[in-house]
RNA sequence: GCUCCCUUCGUCUAGCGGUUAGGACGUCGCCCUCUCACGGCGAAAACAGGAGUUCGAUUCUCCUAGGGAGCGCCA
């Protein structure tokens, strides 16, 4: 209520940005806007070697797809490195660090050691007291913190409670690399101190880093900001959100053909609820999102229920929008180039006018594409083997005499043509599905489409009878 | 192995000592109907197990089991 709100989504860019990360981003998102506060971008790239621009690149793409903006610029951390190094050199002034020769092979002895006697602490404070004087000559050291060796470290987390951890568990970590680089540890605690950092919200599997982060900021004399870890996210059987098992990308989403909105609503809903509510608009969400109603959790990924989400957000968009959106997910998808070269002015105005109809039957854009498949074929129509099956010379016949009907409907529309159809039917002494079906197949391929009266409207008068006529038969 | 976290229908969740344990997705049935959807109605479906605390535990405590995370000069 009082301070400002600042939140910081800080992604390491090794990978892609994937669903766990990008609900990590939507949680920090809602909060800050909740709070009126802001939310900032960090890209944690003080590892050099597994960084890359394509990563970054992909993370900032998907956030916008996702339509999770950030504020002010974006900082990447490597770019702090001297802060950080001045940083660990005020703690070595004021003896809260200190300089480790320990090699490669002593630590892992330590490591050994300390699995042998089951204790989770391994570093035996070699060089913690030791005189600087003893430094073996040519070895770069690194820094670590000296960390209090009793009593406990504490976390009161807005998601976890409280976390108590007995300080004989936690080590001596690692500040500066022997090159004098940062580490992650000391990064994070620096930046998010100089950004006015508030609020962290990140994947439980940071939960002991609030630990040693805790110690470092005491180390500091720095505050330490309000922590929320929320549980991960796991795949569909319930193990580790691998590739194997939905961890895409957010891009992958897209090319899938679901809407942001549908994803954002999803990936709200897990780990988090309000009442019985399961729809929410952007600012419903922002209104109703809170910390500790989070859930300590971890939730299953499941397609089908974003896929039922995602029907409804395409049911609801307008007619308009969905056309834009179906054409800009071309670019996504394979065989897309040859979808948007049928798209012309006509093509695009019938995909409107059918809009109405195929929204309704849709739960991917994917779909969308897929159904509108009438609009954009060319004759002859290809027949899919269903509809192949009902064209019998019966049938075949019968669509000469449909069209010969139609035929005498001068003015083209979906209540004429009906009204021409049931007519048809009834002298004939036939249920309107008995016409309707054969109309269907020869129109769409299908035999399944929207309402077929909307079909023969949108294809227009001279399209419709030179189809039928393809496969009509005397 | 050690440290920490978690455990309500198949899945996501509501519940915050007393409820016929609610909703949603999915599944099944019925209705609507030119197909498929949408929509409507209905059904099956859960408190991991065991001790406590309490007049009373899904709810509080402990133990067990199961799951997860971490144990780096990665982030």
């Amino acid at each position: 209520m009082t301070l400002p709100v600042v939140t910081r989504f800080a992604p390491s860019p090794t990978g892609f940005l994937h669903i766990g990360g990008a609900r990590t981003a939507l949680f920090n998102w809602l909060y800050a806007k909740k709070r009126g506060g802001k939310m900032l971008l960090r890209i944690e790239d003080t590892d050099r070697e597994r960084s890359t621009q394509a990563a970054i690149d992909a993370i900032l793409d998907g956030l916008k797809w996702l339509e999770l903006g950030w504020d002010g610029d974006v900082v990447y951390q490597y770019a702090n490195a001297a802060r950080h190094r001045e940083v660990v050199d005020e703690m070595l002034a004021a003896g809260t660090a200190y300089r480790c020769y320990a090699s490669a092979e002593e630590l892992a002895q330590m490591r050994e050691t300390a699995k042998a006697e089951g204790r989770t602490r391994f570093y035996n404070g070699l060089w913690r007291d030791r005189d600087p004087s003893d430094a073996p000559a040519g070895v770069k050291p690194t820094v670590r913190l000296k960390a209090p060796l009793t009593g406990e470290t504490v976390i009161e987390d807005q998601v976890q409670g409280r976390v108590v951890w007995q300080n004989d568990n936690l080590d001596d970590l690692v500040l500066l690399r022997g090159d004098g680089s940062p580490t992650y540890m000391l990064a994070v605690v620096v930046d998010d101190h100089d950004m006015g950092v508030t609020h962290v919200i990140r994947g439980d599997d940071h939960l002991i880093n609030a630990a040693r982060q805790k110690q470092i900021y005491d180390a500091l004399g720095w505050e330490l900001p309000s922590m929320s870890h929320i549980p991960l996210i796991h795949g569909p059987d319930g193990s580790k959100l691998s590739k194997r098992h939905g961890a895409l990308g957010v891009d992958a989403y897209r090319a899938m053909g679901y809407l942001p909105a549908a994803l954002r609503n999803y990936l709200v809903r897990l780990g988090w609820g309000h009442g019985d509510q399961e729809i929410f608009s952007t600012e419903e969400m922002i209104e109703a999102f809170d910390l500790p109603a989070i859930g300590r959790s971890a939730a299953r990924f499941d397609f089908a229920k974003l896929e039922n989400l995602n029907g409804h957000y395409i049911r609801h968009a307008d007619d308009q929008s969905l056309v834009t959106m179906l054409e800009d997910v071309l670019r996504y998808i394979p065989h897309g180039a040859d979808v948007a070269a049928k798209i012309n002015d006509t093509t695009r105005a019938q995909l409107l006018q059918a809009m109405p109809g195929l929204k309704e039957r849709a739960k991917t854009l994917l779909e969308l594409i897929d159904s509108a498949g009438f609009i954009l074929a060319d004759r002859p129509l290809p027949i899919e083997p269903k509809a192949q099956a009902v064209l019998t010379a019966d049938t075949r016949k019968l669509i000469a005499q449909l069209r010969a009907a139609l035929e005498t409907v001068t003015s083209w529309s979906a209540a004429t043509t009906e009204a021409a159809m049931r007519a048809f039917a009834e002298q004939h002494g036939l249920k309107l599905g008995a016409v309707a079906q054969p109309l269907r197949v020869a129109l769409t391929g299908r035999t399944t489409s929207p309402g077929i009266f909307d079909v023969l409207a949108v294809l227009g008068r001279q399209e419709c009878l030179s189809r039928l006529a393809d496969q009509a038969s005397e």
